[in-house]
DNA sequence: CGGCTTTGACCAGCGC
DNA sequence: GCGCTGGTCAAAGCCG
């Protein structure tokens, strides 16, 4: 049983040095390039490779408006949740080059990694790929996205109860991995963070499993960007709003939907939202 | 038997 | 320089 009610976005990177203003990043004002929305975050996760499917537009349509992107780093930008699953989305692009050569860094980084142990130093810093975090209120913490993951790692992190889980995904030539752990506030909410960009296409779109069709599943959707989608028809409309969720580290993230219908409330404490 | 999960160990980055 | 923490590897075990 997969459940996902509510979705909310946060900002997982506040405590990075590449914190940045998040209302600048979700600013739905509703002007401003419309299509970058759905492409930015195709793109940041490889879903605009060859195989963009209507579905994936399908989604944008449950976006209350377009985007705005201001920020430099918009085109990474984790658009909204395109399904209801997911809640709250923030991107961490840190930087153009990390998208376009994230391949190739990621193979440096394995290298110089444990490929060789031996203490061989590069003067390279890690480079990350461009990340986006959401929140998902679940019963679980790995959620069905449409891609197969291989989980490779779990690590307890500090000021947290619940350990963090490293997944990769597992098709050979993809380099994204996703996070998934829970938020220490909130059990009830798993907090996944995806890093790199899917070069294929969503492995279950292409099965006509799912109990109908990929337009109605929701699952084709997010499969596209590599996000939870659960099937949760009933909320699918109800999960994106405008939202702040404040953080631990007392930052608080701008989903910029235009308006809160309410469902915002079935995560996060009405308190909270006064909150800003 | 292949794929996946678990888990301890290792390494790099960062702050003090 | 040292310790802490996050991230990853890889061996071992589990499961279908």
């Amino acid at each position: 049983m997969e459940r996902n009610e509510g979705l909310k976005m946060e900002d997982m990177f506040g405590n990075s040095a590449n914190s940045f203003p998040f209302q600048s990043i979700f600013d739905f004002s509703g002007e401003g390039d419309n299509n970058k929305f759905p492409l930015g975050f195709m793109e940041l996760l490889g879903a605009a490779h060859d195989f963009t499917s209507p579905p994936l537009f399908d989604v944008a349509q449950q976006v209350p408006s377009p985007l705005k992107i201001d920020s430099p780093d918009a085109f990474n930008l984790p658009a909204t949740p395109n399904s209801p699953s997911v809640s709250s989305a923030s991107s961490e692009a840190v930087n153009d080059e990390a998208v376009k050569v994230d391949g190739q860094k990621q193979d440096q980084q394995k290298n110089k990694k444990q490929l060789n142990l031996k203490p061989k130093k590069t003067n390279q810093k890690r480079q990350r790929e461009p990340r986006f975090a959401f929140m998902t209120k679940s019963e679980v913490d790995h959620l069905e996205d449409g891609y197969r993951w291989r989980k490779y790692g779990q690590k307890a992190v500090k000021n947290s109860t619940f350990p963090r889980s490293y997944y990769r995904c597992t098709s050979t030539s993809c380099n994204v991995k996703k996070r998934v752990e829970r938020s220490f506030t909130d059990p009830s909410i798993v907090v996944t963070t995806y890093e790199g960009q899917h070069n294929h296409p969503s492995p279950l779109m292409s099965r006509p499993s799912h109990g109908g069709s990929p337009l109605n599943s929701g699952i084709s959707a997010g499969a596209a960007f590599g996000m939870p989608m659960q099937r949760a028809e009933s909320h699918f409309y109800h999960h994106h709003h405008h939202q702040q969720v404040p953080f631990s580290n007392g930052s608080s993230i701008n989903a910029g939907f235009p308006h809160d219908h309410g469902l915002l409330q079935d995560i996060i404490p009405s308190h909270m939202l006064k909150e800003e």
